[in-house]
DNA sequence: CCGCCGTTCCAAAGCGCTTTGAAAGAACTG
DNA sequence: CAGTTCTTTCAAAGCGCTTTGGAACGGCGG
């Protein structure tokens, strides 16, 4: 049932019902009322390709989907994608992607481009040496980044969170409680994010007047292997007085690695050592149900995805016209990772100090 | 630039110029040549919605993706994706999802069919009450499910585990170990991967001819959370003598909650728990990733998703004419967390059976 | 009764591509 | 050299919708 068929059957012209079913105001209520009837009737559905080559819009939003042998998607793009899908229903959109390796990125969104197959596009995890969004502005397409780029912001729309800032209450939290010995189990340190939070770290660390020395960085895939590996060379044949007593750790899937390898060693939480972690709202993996529920920096990222969503069909539809940079703020919730640096440590090191004096 | 301008550019029709593009014989080589050439050098690529409203192709695989503020998209889908991506990549098709509340799914699937936005489905997570199945063949959308219905195979394509055979084969290794008294943490049993696995166990056990009593069913939600609740009311303030000594899991993170369950409650694996889990193939956590690693069934979801790309793709092209029902065999791999039931409660068992007779 | 205006509808011209059917030219064949 | 076939190119007709620029109609004031 196509629009010439319904129009002979309503003995209207395609004009007509077009306009009805569109909700112009040139039909009469009633004509209008007997279209959407009919349409409904006959299950009548315009063609999505001809009305997108006619009007030029795609009704659709595109991603870039990073694929590869060796490239693993982060397992909380479920998650983001549940909270663009939720948007994107309200708003009738659909959802393209458009997959791609890492080298042919480029192409792949110089062909999204000149097929004019989505209305607009969202960038994600954004790189340090990040080329995509002078590209997507070369190539005209509509974009919002999630996440930023280092170089200051010129001027483009993003949603983010607050990551330096979530990083630095929680290390403060652990100065706070007396620790001076950290670890910072990093993600890879190529993306954005990853140095954004480091920088969090040691601005707090620089607050309190501590060197550089006293925080263990190390940058990997956030998945337990890297946790459990990390901890272990941070732990394993460690004298007490060197290993650190404060972990900050930038994924749950980390810490489950950190927390299987203090368990080995016989470390427990939070008496010899304190762990924050960054929860991104995972349904599946919870802080809480960790052997001991873990003190995180939290921010949904499913509602970012809706939130992102949201903002890309404005952008797209011309209601949002200034580019915005939408930082968000992230919660530090305590639970029971997080106590006082170990007694016995520290008066050690009281005594120590005493006797230097 | 467009296909017009490109061909006043070059002098030629644009018949010519498409032709050339697309690889029809009618061109001979030396004009294809210049006008590929010219196409790259101006950066010509097709209008996709003009050449999908006269091919009629939409070149994309559609997904009804499941939303809704309580619907968990599952974490392997992340992995599902990855694998169709590659596959796409190669194909040169897109992904496109339409996003749809559960309710609402029927109208989804009728506006797909409708506005011909793409060539083909596919369906995953079947349930028991299977309904998309008649509904998209009677829509004529072409499609192929991931995983199978209930209902005798009536015909359709579809690419599935062999859940049957693989709960079987790891419900005989516990029985073979000596293991009686079982618990199996199911999938919701809405689901038919559920029920498929389910007949395998009581299979088993009836090979065994044990009775069904004997093993303790649960059906839940694939999480830590539930893994951990129901491994607690199957544990907890049990007599040895009554509690299950080995369990099935039907994912890993529900086997993450056994575990936390058992810590908790000092109970070793295998010495007093043997476990078997499922695991779809998750690198952010591993099965070598637990404190003991983890005996499992395996079969890559990835792997499911390029092979149902590849296979959706060509029966979208007509390459695929007969619906075949593809099972592929599951892999049983021993690690840690099997081993031999034990020993008093075998002892035990034993002296009063002899006892009886 | 005529001219004017607002309402309601329509014919036709795109949107940018593919594909059909035909024509022009080149290359054989007898 | 005419007749036939093959190769290469093209003009034009869609694909199914939106949208522009009128046209037809009826109600209104003068």
């Amino acid at each position: 049932m196509n629009l010439k068929q319904l129009s002979q059957l309503l003995e209207l012209s395609q004009t007509t019902i077009s306009r009805a079913l569109n909700g112009y105001p040139e039909v009469s209520e009633q004509t209008r009322l007997k279209v959407v009837e009919a349409a409904r009737k006959h299950g009548y559905n315009p063609n999505s390709n001809a009305r997108k080559l006619a009007t030029g819009r795609a009704g659709s939003i595109g991603y870039v989907l990073p694929v590869g042998k060796n490239v693993d998607l982060d397992p909380h793009f479920v998650e983001f994608l549940s909270g663009m899908g939720e948007h994107a229903l309200s708003r009738e959109v659909d959802l393209s992607l458009t997959p791609a390796p890492y080298e042919r990125e480029t192409e792949a969104y110089r062909r999204i481009a000149a097929s004019r197959s989505v209305d607009g596009v969202y960038l994600s995890s954004m790189r340090n040496d990040e080329k995509r969004i002078a590209l997507v502005r070369s190539l005209k397409i509509p974009f919002l980044a999630h996440g930023r780029a280092l170089a200051p912001a010129d001027g483009y729309a993003c949603v983010d969170i607050d990551n330096e800032g979530a990083f630095h209450a929680a290390t403060q939290l652990l100065l706070q409680l007396g620790h001076r010995r950290l670890a910072y189990l990093n993600g890879d340190i190529d993306f954005t994010f990853a140095v954004h939070r480091l920088n969090g770290v040691t601005r707090a660390l620089k607050d309190y007047g501590l060197p550089a020395e006293s925080l263990q960085h190390h940058s990997a895939a956030m998945n337990e292997d890297n946790g459990y590996r990390l901890a272990m060379t941070l732990f394993r044949d460690k004298d007490p007085s060197e290993r650190p007593t404060g972990v900050l750790s930038a994924s749950m899937f980390t810490t489950l690695g950190i927390v299987r390898a203090l368990d080995q060693l016989g470390l427990r939480m939070p008496d010899d050592v304190s762990i924050i972690t960054h929860d991104d709202v995972f349904p599946f993996l919870k802080p809480e149900s960790f052997s001991v529920p873990l003190t995180t920096t939290r921010s949904s990222i499913r509602a970012a995805g809706a939130r992102i969503c949201e903002r890309l069909v404005d952008i797209i539809s011309g209601v949002e016209t200034e580019p915005v940079q939408e930082i968000w703020p992230v919660d530090l919730i305590v639970r029971g990772t997080t106590g006082p640096v170990p007694a016995e440590r520290k008066r050690t090191r009281g005594r120590a100090a005493e006797a230097a004096e």
